[in-house]
DNA sequence: CTCAAAATGAGTTGCGTACCTCAAAACACC
DNA sequence: GGTGTTTTGAGGTACGCAACTCATTTTGAG
């Protein structure tokens, strides 16, 4: 009836005697230290194998003394959703120095690739792990796999930079996001048939131009009866994306549907009320903010599709830290997911 | 640029020296020892916070000695959310166990009040902390009540109990949940008008309960055009369900949305395609389980309010395991949200 | 066989806390 | 002033591992 899953309590004094070796064999092996026969390394692995032994992370903590360093490099400036994540990793600060681990924040312009890049560079050494909203360009996966080489653990952080030997991704999959996007707006649609307008910050970025592609996908294949126009770039800035939709609306009466892709909400909103088409029009966007929720509760935006910015920071730094400690990393538990957020399961 | 978050890096002597008392006095006040005058009490605590010491877990952990044991009570019998629950407490097991942490599994009759509390009442003293799922019963509240007052940290897990003294609920806002589904099956309709069937295990679950009252609340207030036909009780068996569902379609031609409460999932949808209908009415249920993937991959079942098994395993623990070190609570992480998961966002 | 290099054993120290004992000091009460 | 009780100090041990030193043994090359 009842079932235990964890057996062991066994520490390193065991496994020296059953591999026969001492205690500072199995301590070489273990941190893969130099200096050992590779058939005694394999004696000793098997006998932590046979015995499934997990050193005790406690005591493993405890005795390397030094606290850990990590960074956090995010974009300058003001944007809601790093503000989230800078949010976040202040409320772990009692869990973080519970563990003496220490978190800090490096802005720098990360959409300028040599200046990301010499960012990271200047950084190198100082910390045990990294976390960086990375632009995916050649100077950046340089930067990040000399970070890597001098043995930093590196993480990228809702932008991915899949060329790297970063260790890992700690974000959603856009195509995904996009394509949920698309169901959303063609289902929300209905019947009727039309337009759909697509407002991006800008198609060179890869995050904007992974969602557009899915999004895409999902309306030629599954909803022929809606049109998509073509994408406007309104460089995530309110202003613009409000001028460059009112436009729009002034050429098509027969939009039905739109998907903002990055930021710009507070103009995209703008734009449909001005219309007079915001309880027409199946808005569709992406985070919760402030606003996001706001519109949502008004009924102007219909969903938005959100990727927990308080899960990505604590992802980030579970992540930094197992990787640090050798530990497995319990991937089930770092994914992102893709949240649909509509009126009534709003967090 | 460069902002840290964590700045501490004494310990509990150097709290003692501030407070101008011996280390045995900090640890006394630290575990609310007796024998320490409250003006003592007081100056310790001062000292604690002037500083904002938080003891080293690891240090702490390593001190104790003894393995934590933590139990599971869980509903006795084939249930794939269960069961769900119970691999991923298996794919945590090197977590565990490098944390010296046990977790059992204890299997009963959660529906029956008497069964539940006398498990409960088993357990006391046994362990350090239980996650239960709980039926709300005065002799399940009081069984709780006695483990709480024993010193075992006790979570309710996805069906909570209220009125108990329980530390923590880990689960879902089941009205909320509720209205998400009726939000859901209401905008997925469309401009359509008809009837809309519910099919719950049973209207004296209170999870069930909840989920209909919202649901019915979305659906008179925000669809008028939409009439609720009264709650077929399936208990959540696949046949009961078909055949209550079966017939109602044979009354009913205009059944354009279905609310499927809780399981028996399998004989929904068999009753569905079985009248044709699977195509034209707007399915939506509970839970991602192998079976509700196919049928969202499918396009038979249009959305899934689901509750991260997963997430709730873990949070449970992680719940478990700060109350037992007398750590705070990362509410913001424990909190379980309500996924809405189509066929694009399937995890 | 010789010698240097490589591999291994044995041991020590320290991390920060929990928990325990025993003695000393402070206090309360009559 | 003496008694008993409460409060406090001082100190030790243990937890499991990392990291290091130094001595010893084994190995391989010449």
């Amino acid at each position: 009836m009842a079932e235990t899953l964890t057996p062991t309590a066994l520490t390193l004094k065991d496994i020296a005697r059953e591999a026969g070796v001492s205690l500072a064999t199995v301590d070489r092996v273990l941190h893969n230290r130099t200096g050992v026969r590779p058939d005694t390394v394999r004696r000793v692995k098997e006998a932590i194998e046979r015995n499934s032994f997990q050193p005790h992370v406690a005591a493993a903590e405890l005795a390397r003394g030094r606290a850990r360093r990590f960074a956090f490099v995010m974009p300058s400036g003001p944007n809601p959703f790093m503000q989230q994540i800078e949010d976040y990793l202040g409320e772990m600060s009692g869990w973080l120095s519970a563990r003496r681990l220490s978190v800090e924040m490096v802005a720098t312009d990360v959409f300028d690739p040599s200046v990301l890049a010499a960012s990271l560079e200047a950084l190198s050494g100082d910390y045990d792990g990294i976390a960086v909203v990375a632009l995916d360009h050649p100077g950046v996966r340089a930067a990040i796999n000399d970070l890597v080489d001098a043995g930093t653990k590196v993480v990228t952080l809702v932008s991915d930079v899949p060329s790297s030997r970063r260790h890992h991704y700690v974000g959603i999959d856009n195509i995904a996001a996009g394509r949920t996007a698309g169901a959303l707006v063609g289902r929300l649609v209905g019947q009727r048939s039309g337009k759909v307008a697509i407002v991006a910050g800008s198609q060179g970025l890869r995050d904007h131009a992974e969602r557009i592609f899915g999004f895409n996908q999902v309306m030629t294949t599954e909803f022929p009866d809606l049109s998509v126009l073509p994408v406007l770039e309104g460089r995530d800035e309110d202003d613009r994306s409000e001028q460059l939709l009112a436009r729009l609306f002034g050429q098509h009466a027969d939009i039905v549907g739109l998907y903002n892709v990055g930021a710009g909400t507070q103009g995209v909103a703008k734009a449909l009320s001005e219309a007079g088409r915001d309880k027409q029009v199946v808005f569709v966007g992406h985070d919760v903010t402030a606003l996001t929720r706001r519109l949502l509760l008004q009924g102007v935006m219909d969903a938005a599709i959100s990727q927990n910015p308080g899960h990505e920071a604590r992802a980030a730094v579970r992540v930094l830290l197992a990787l640090a400690r050798g530990e497995p990393i319990l991937h089930e538990q770092e994914k992102i997911r893709i949240d649909i957020v509509m009126r009534d399961n709003l967090p």
